[in-house]
DNA sequence: CTAGGGTTAG
């Protein structure tokens, strides 16, 4: 789209300085609607935008332009330029009109009353800001350049911006940055904020990091909601320790005061990072602070209790949560259906579902699967076809999950032939299948003994292009191994290490689950340098197979490598990192390793610090190990009769019995304190 | 007057 590309980039449009805008009219909106899957694929920069502005030029724009230019004389003749008349029109009127036009000279038409100036910058970014057509935003904003003659404010163009960036349309959200930038207006924090948080969702993080290194140049400070942003995108790249690095630096120097926002997102972070202790206090650093847990705080803490089968902690804060009379949402409940679900409560989890609507909350497609993989597990699978067909039968939508689902339903019902049926149903029905569709029903077809089938579809897939990932891989690996075909087996993993359908990324980890530690660091050194390894749970893999393997050098070199590309470790990398230190004997760097991540705000399960402890005891390092010992007794989040014990441990292996017993004693003392106070 | 958070399938 023309308004949205410079002339500069765009020689084969100069005629002269408006007529390189056009609106895209109604006649080639249908191209438009094409044009996302195209770009998605697409690095943000690598396409020319005059291709784009040809594609979405409107055949007519020419015409559209002499209309509108006449128009704009004769009001310049006939009128005196009137005041702003914000305060006599109605924002949803004038929305409603722009809503119902489908081209350009339309929408100029109802935007003519007010040419010339006539609304506020203030009306129009709020009537831009409620706008959530992307098209319609952008002739909005061509609208204020041409008609109404004066110059979009900043603001104008964010929200503008945001409504590009929802429609996923990244090349125009490249060219309204320049076009800003052409006005002399300088991008400021919002801009930088929904750049970075847009491209991050979709986990462009390439662009989103280079959004972020123009905000740097830029000298843009941050505030609350662009660290909110940054801790977010670490959390989206699961590179939690950096995530809580940032988070603690920045309350410790007093950056920011947490809101109820990041409070959220970090429950999320600690639990990620299986630091649940934290997490769970964290509601009540909330409390302490002033900020209300609402049920974001409580539901993300449930998921999270639920992703690593802390069932009892999950339904005891379920419990919390009606205590302190958090509302429950459908999110709350779908958890909460899946929680009762896997703890075999059947007849909860069904109450739960059905008396929803009671309580004026509406399920939607996720509970509809939720509770029919609940049947499916309780091997309820008369329950599970009767509540998909009445899913049909009500027009309630159904997507790949349901499908995915189901499939799953009757393999376990052994009615293999009806799994194969609802494929293709669902195609028939527009819902493609997908990775976890294929090796569903491979699982299956493997478990009917119809290898054939399996084998069949999966070399399809591959010289389809298909996108295989890494479990439908391994499936089809181990479906020949079951039916021992070991040979075919060996040959896929062979054939994996020249793999073009599948990602190195991929590979790697295949490879080194598989015990093909050889194959996968080749693979992973021919990525590095490449460029290609950006993903941090590959680093951790391959770290944790070479642990495993005994091979340290090799685990502080990936480690290293890992490091280089900006990385932080997570506990178990670290845990892992520090053994193989200290397998080395290289303490120092052990230390340093530690000491840095404790600099950098990073915080660690006990067994980290422990280990740190078990190293200075290696080294007969006991002057450090009573200092660490001592600054961790003092910490609060620690289990204190384990840090004794481990100190006592220390000692005792060490020979120095005298130590040993002045730490149990001191640990008795405590207790017997404890016990008193209590 | 614009920006940030939670749920389902192998």
């Amino acid at each position: 789209m023309c308004s949205v590309s410079s002339n500069a980039t765009c020689p084969t449009l100069v005629t002269s300085p408006s007529s390189s805008r056009s609106f895209p009219c109604s006649s080639v909106k249908t191209t438009i609607v094409t044009l996302p899957t195209t770009i998605s694929n697409i690095s943000v920069s690598a396409t020319p935008k005059h291709v784009w502005t040809r594609t979405l030029r409107s055949p007519n724009s020419n015409t559209n332009k002499q209309q509108r230019q006449q128009r704009r004389t004769r009001t310049r003749q006939h009128h005196h330029k009137p005041p702003y008349l914000d305060r006599n029109i109605n924002m949803n009127e004038v929305l409603t009109s722009i809503a119902q036009t489908n081209n350009i000279e339309q929408l100029y038409a109802v935007m003519s009353p007010y040419n010339e100036r006539q609304l506020s910058i203030r009306f129009m970014v709020s009537l831009l800001s409620r706008e959530p057509d992307w098209q319609r935003s952008i002739a909005l904003l061509d609208w204020m350049n041409e008609e109404a003659q004066y110059s979009p404010s900043l603001s104008a163009y964010n929200v503008v911006l945001r409504n590009v960036l929802r429609a996923k349309q990244w090349q125009f959200a490249h060219g309204l940055f320049d076009e800003m930038r052409q006005k002399g207006l300088s991008p400021d924090k919002y801009t930088y904020s929904t750049l970075i948080t847009y491209f991050s969702k979709q986990g462009l993080f390439d662009s989103s990091f280079f959004w972020l290194q123009q905000m740097e140049r830029d000298r843009i400070s941050g505030d609350l909601v662009l660290y909110s942003n940054l801790i977010e995108l670490s959390r989206k790249m699961c590179d939690y320790s950096k995530a809580i690095s940032i988070f603690n630096t920045c309350k410790a120097s007093a950056k920011f005061v947490p809101d109820l926002i990041v409070y959220n997102t970090m429950i999320s972070v600690f639990g990620k990072a299986k630091l649940f202790q934290e997490a769970r206090l964290l509601i009540q650093e909330m409390r302490d602070n002033g900020v209300s847990p609402n049920t974001f705080s409580y539901s993300t803490l449930l998921a999270l209790y639920v992703d690593n089968q802390k069932f009892v902690e999950a339904l005891s804060l379920f419990a919390e949560m009606n205590e302190v009379k958090c509302p429950i949402d459908l999110t709350t409940c779908n958890i909460m259906i899946d929680v009762y679900g896997q703890v075999q409560m059947i007849k909860e989890a069904d109450g739960f579902f059905w008396g929803m609507t009671k309580m004026g909350i509406e399920p939607n497609v996720v509970t509809y699967n939720t509770i029919l993989r609940v049947y499916g597990e309780a091997e309820l699978f008369g329950e599970a076809v009767h509540l998909f067909s009445l899913m049909q039968r009500k027009g309630i939508p159904q997507n790949v999950v349901t499908y995915n689902t189901m499939i799953s339903i009757y393999g376990k019902s052994l009615e293999d032939e009806k799994a194969t049926n609802l494929i293709q149903e669902m195609q028939s029905r527009g819902i493609q299948p997908n990775a976890i569709t294929y090796s569903t029903i491979i699982s299956i077809w493997e478990k009917a003994g119809k290898l054939d089938r399996a084998a069949m579809l999966f070399h399809k897939l591959r010289t389809s292009g298909v996108k295989i990932d890494e479990v439908l891989y391994q499936t089809m690996i181990v479906a020949y191994q079951k039916a021992g075909l070991v040979a075919h087996a060996k040959r896929l993993l062979h054939e994996l290490k020249q793999e073009d359908n599948v990602s190195r990324e991929t590979a790697i980890t295949i490879l080194a689950k598989a015990g093909k530690i050889d194959e996968a660091m080749w693979v992973f050194r021919q990525a590095f340098d490449a460029g290609e390894v950006k993903d941090i749970s590959v680093f951790g893999c391959i770290i944790d197979i070479f642990s495993r393997d005994r091979e340290y050098a090799h685990v502080v070199e990936v480690f290293e490598k890992m490091r280089e590309v900006g990385h932080f470790p997570d506990s178990n990398v670290i845990a892992l990192v520090l053994n193989a230190f200290g397998k080395l004997r290289k303490f120092e760097r052990a230390e340093a390793l530690y000491k840095q991540m404790y600099e950098e705000g990073c915080v660690f399960p006990d067994e980290v610090h422990f280990q740190m402890l078990g190293l200075y005891g290696v080294r007969m390092d006991f002057k450090m190990v009573e200092s660490l010992f001592e600054k961790l007794d003092s910490h609060l989040n620690i289990n204190k009769k384990e840090l004794h014990f481990v100190v006592a441990n220390i000692y005792e292996k060490a020979g120095r019995f005298n130590d040993a017993s002045r730490i149990w004693s001191r640990m008795n003392h405590k207790t017997i304190k404890s016990y008193g106070n209590a």
